[in-house]
DNA sequence: TGTACATCAGTGAACGCGCGTTCACTGATGTAC
DNA sequence: TGTACATCAGTGAACGCGCGTTCACTGATGTAC
């Protein structure tokens, strides 16, 4: 049974993850802005959150599983390992791409904005990583990689952070005079692809 | 000649950019801290930039030159060009990392902090991408690189990427459980410098 | 050399703003006997 | 079944704060005649 009160609490996460995606910043997420766009009064936000933070927070540990979903789905059931690695680049990419703001507080913002450093052990946790070190451990197991890689998590990491490269400064500075997005990720991957494959 | 002026609003782009190392965010350095630093009233900033924004621009363009220059110098007189550009890259995260906040501000803030559209192909014109993208030409003309990476400019614009993500993670999440930041830049160069020599 | 004036860096006080958050209170709903 | 009470979501007003910026003014320095 869903009570009146959890499902106002929806609504006040649903604002806040739509105010996160529209604005411009995160600081343009100020609890009267959703109270306002949640048809309530500023402290009424309090009954359901004990302050900013723990909203803000809620709203990116939706967004960490939306991401999963996101390339979880684009990876399918890819049976080629290393084509299943470039898959989940382009779906964590896209996810990226299409959420700028949520990608910001999520990747690019201060460690201290979510709560208790919890956010950072999450990271690891959180389906899209783990996924992906399966999906190079599987890649190692199958022989596809050069021999010298043989850490799954730490080659993981890596990749991560390549393609962080190329979602975060389209992020950052999307007038760049730089080709396409499209093609800065298949670039990247090339050079990935080509730099661990055996 | 240096006039008294001209000393006071060295002495206020010096104090802002202190502020801005200190602190943990760009939204720390009020003008009324670096007037506070500097030994003046909030107003008097006015007589030497118009506004908050264009100090900001001035902080970001002298750490633009200083990382050119650190740049510059740990690839020295390197002779093989992807060695070169393993120092480059070495170069330019040992910047990113030493100056956290500075980083953030060039290369992982609102593309609307700089005045103008003015830092968008600043970036690309300024000492350091250009710089790369020299010395990858060099490379591809050496023939050091797979013969179909052919585009110096697209291809800088990957290493950068590649590097980018390193720095720019370790700067947004400094506590995530992973491997020491050198480990991650030597584990992202072997992969990228793998992925693009013959 | 002396005087009148312009320029310029700086001050102190104040402006309006939006923010997160707190306080005292209301009215509806659920519950125990 | 009726009554007393607790709980809970919400309101309206206000708090203190720090911010960028403006205003009117001061005092020193430079310059023209």
């Amino acid at each position: 049974m869903i009570t009146k009160g959890a499902a106002t609490r929806e609504a006040i996460v649903a604002a806040a993850e739509e105010l996160l995606l529209e604005s411009a910043s995160e600081e343009a997420v100020s609890i009267r802005a959703v109270a306002d766009a949640v048809g309530l009064t500023p402290p009424a936000i309090y009954r359901h959150f004990p302050d900013k933070h723990h909203l803000i927070f809620e709203v990116c540990n939706r967004q960490f599983a939306r991401m999963a979903d996101e390339v979880a789905t684009t990876v399918g059931a890819t049976d080629d390992p290393l084509a299943a690695i470039a898959a989940a680049a382009r779906g964590y990419a896209r996810f990226g791409l299409e959420n700028p703001e949520h990608y910001r507080v999520m990747f690019m913002g201060h460690a201290d904005h979510t709560p208790d450093q919890y956010a950072d052990e999450k990271v690891m946790e959180t389906g899209s990583f783990a996924f992906l070190v399966a999906l190079v451990q599987e890649a190692i197991d199958d022989g596809a990689l050069r021999p010298e890689l043989r850490d799954a998590p730490a080659l993981a990491h890596t990749l991560w952070g390549a393609i962080h490269g190329v979602v975060s400064l389209a992020v950052a500075k999307p007038n760049l005079p730089a080709p396409g997005i499209d093609e800065q990720l298949d670039a990247m991957l090339d050079v990935v692809l080509h730099g661990i494959a055996r």
